[in-house]
DNA sequence: AACTAAGCCAACCGCATTTGC
DNA sequence: CGCAAATGCGGTTGGCTTAGT
């Protein structure tokens, strides 16, 4: 360990405003390193900040691609729908705000935006309303689940029939051919048994079933937030207290 | 002028996820 | 595969500024 990392350990890190230097010195830092590998920014640059500390300050206010000023009423406009959809994805709205960082977004959105605390009381109504929708959407949910299973049951239902139909008429070919029919014929034949029932399969294959049917398995949130809106109707109740 | 509340924003904290070994 | 470190993310806090009384 080296007398910095040493005396880091000791003193502890530093908090609070960032002066000047400790910009410029991160600034020096990434020009030369470039992003990533935070927790070292301390050990070359002698700066007495954790690596998160110093991500955040790159991020949120030196990078040279960041927007300054005001939020645009077309930014405004991108945010709330963004939100409706999104909810709380911050950085998700960011990306798609060039120049916006997660942490400009979100406080502009909780100082525009986000509904003052209500009364004990009306927080007590508001969580009886929320249950009572939470319970409807589930509901709703499930039956959704429901639908979908049936309509996989029924492709797969189909898919068995084509297949028990595609050896019925290749073993029928077969002995067609075994009696009269050349080995090129026997080919086209199949060849266009098969495009028929690809054809008939194509929008509901499994493959396709299941890409349409069912969101992406990294993304549980969005399924819920995609099911709220379709409930809400008005996309706009991301409720936040 | 002094005080207070509200607005705003930078920075911190804790947790989750990703990455490297 | 399991673990630790690094990174990313969203929520929260604290302090400065401004507007209102």
């Amino acid at each position: 360990m080296d007398a910095i990392s040493s005396l880091m350990l000791q003193e502890g890190w530093r908090k609070g405003p960032w002066t000047a230097l400790e910009d410029r010195l991160l600034t020096e830092y990434v020009q030369q390193h470039g992003e990533g590998s935070w927790n070292s920014v301390a050990k070359i640059t002698g700066l007495r900040r954790s690596g998160k500390s110093c991500r955040l300050r790159w991020v949120n206010y030196l990078r040279p691609d960041l927007k300054r000023g005001k939020i645009t009423p077309d930014e405004e406009t991108v945010i709330l729908q963004l939100h409706a959809m999104l909810g709380n994805r911050w950085s998700a709205i960011a990306r798609c705000l060039p120049g916006r960082t997660d942490n400009e977004i979100k406080n502009y959105w909780r100082t525009h935006f986000k509904k003052a605390r209500p009364s004990r009381r009306a927080r007590a109504q508001l969580l009886h309303q929320y249950q009572l929708q939470q319970q409807e959407q589930r509901r709703q949910y499930l039956h959704l689940l429901q639908q979908q299973q049936q309509q996989q049951l029924m492709v797969m239902n189909q898919q068995q029939s084509h297949q028990h139909q595609l050896q019925l008429l290749m073993s029928q070919q077969q002995q067609e051919q075994e009696q009269q029919m050349s080995p090129p014929d026997q080919q086209a034949v199949m060849a266009a048994m098969v495009n028929n029932l690809q054809g008939t399969e194509s929008s509901c294959s499994p493959a396709s079933t299941a890409e349409h049917c069912t969101l992406p398995d990294d993304d549980d949130a969005l399924l819920w937030d995609s099911l709220w809106s379709l409930v809400d109707g008005d996309g706009s109740s991301g409720g936040e207290y």
